[in-house]
DNA sequence: CTATGTGAATTTATTCACAGCA
DNA sequence: TGCTGTGAATAAATTCACATAG
């Protein structure tokens, strides 16, 4: 099993996985069973093992996983095990937000640029980071920056990208509503914030 | 074919396939063929066929989709065909962000009331909306809001899901980054804008 | 002749069940 | 005994191929 592709579901899990036991660490617990970890995520002990399975053995038969040393190894796995300069592009409503947002750190991310068009806001300090014109995107690949989010307005978004790949970055995460094409050694995930909402209905029993 | 379970992942793409048809209807497109659509959106025509399937015909062979037609069918698959009240709760960064976004719109979501725990915030006005003490939660069901969206401190996200379900509400959408546990009759989706950056490093190549 | 709709084939993922180790 | 790790079994989703309709 441990040659076989892994699943893009298997890496989604992965970040979920990751996601306890940064917590349970924190928390100050010392080991954990899969039954328990699942418990914690709502998921089911088989699927983390399975998951877990692809890329080796970390746990120990009777016990459990070393929360410590399995947070480790799915750092590893994810490519989490170092810091990754991010730069954002679209300093606006949702753009300063996701600037803001704590949660990246967590994970590695540290956000270390800002992009914009509109000229009043060019040269403003956001959180320590000095927004910059888009016209400067260029500098990425110099700045070791291969990391980039798109909150830019939808007719924006598929320049900035090309703009993007042009500077050398080899992921996005893209929160316009749109589908963007980009050379296929460059992964793109899109986050489309009402589309996820847009779920939700579906599912809700009548009132 | 028709009368089988419906797959969540043909939910999840039938909210793409709407967010493309929004666009092209709003560009004038009248008609449109699974392929064009399909090359619109980045994926495969006879996924979007066989998604279609399990709701019934709404093409004309030879022809295609008529863009409007099919718009209308698949909001009402969706139950995206009237207007969803919805609440938010907690308006920090993340949360004021959310509640300014104009992308819920086009989907029939009105968020209507905000609620927050911090006496400075209640009172004050974001974008017509009063924040409201979070033990106005109950009032949900007298003002028919039964969607919420979470935007609260991870320490907060799960009693505050407990206080929106006892007000009634179905469907959840958690930007909190943890599990939460509710009865099985509402419907939570956990938006981890973090997790989701997180799976990227993994498929990016080495630079 | 074109594009849909859908059974059937194929591929992929999930779940089970248990051997094997601590 | 308890829990991991993983082949095997099951279930599900994707892809294909083509009959059918306009």
């Amino acid at each position: 099993m441990r040659y076989r592709r892994v699943p893009d579901e298997t890496v989604r899990r992965l970040s979920v996985y990751l996601r306890g036991l940064l917590f349970l660490a924190k928390q100050g617990r010392q080991n954990i069973s899969s039954r328990d970890l699942a418990d914690f995520l709502g998921v089911n002990p088989w699927q983390i093992r399975k998951d877990l399975s692809y890329f080796g053995g970390f746990g120990t038969p009777g016990v459990g996983y070393k929360t410590e040393k399995l947070t480790k190894q799915i750092k590893k796995i994810l490519k989490l095990d170092s810091v990754h300069k991010t730069a954002l592009v679209g300093v606006g409503n949702l753009g300063s937000a996701v600037l803001a947002y704590p949660g990246f750190r967590i994970y590695g991310f540290n956000i270390a640029a800002a992009f914009d068009t509109d000229p009043k806001k060019i040269g403003r300090k956001v959180k320590n980071i000095t927004i910059e014109d888009v016209s400067n995107l260029q500098t990425l690949k110099r700045r070791k920056i291969n990391l980039a989010i798109i909150t830019v307005p939808r007719d924006a978004a598929q320049q900035t990208a090309d703009a993007l790949v042009k500077a050398g970055v080899k992921g996005i995460l893209n929160f316009s509503p749109c589908h963007i094409t980009v050379p296929k050694k460059v992964k793109v995930i899109t986050l489309d914030i009402a589309r996820v909402l847009a779920r939700l209905p579906y599912y809700m029993s009548a009132s």
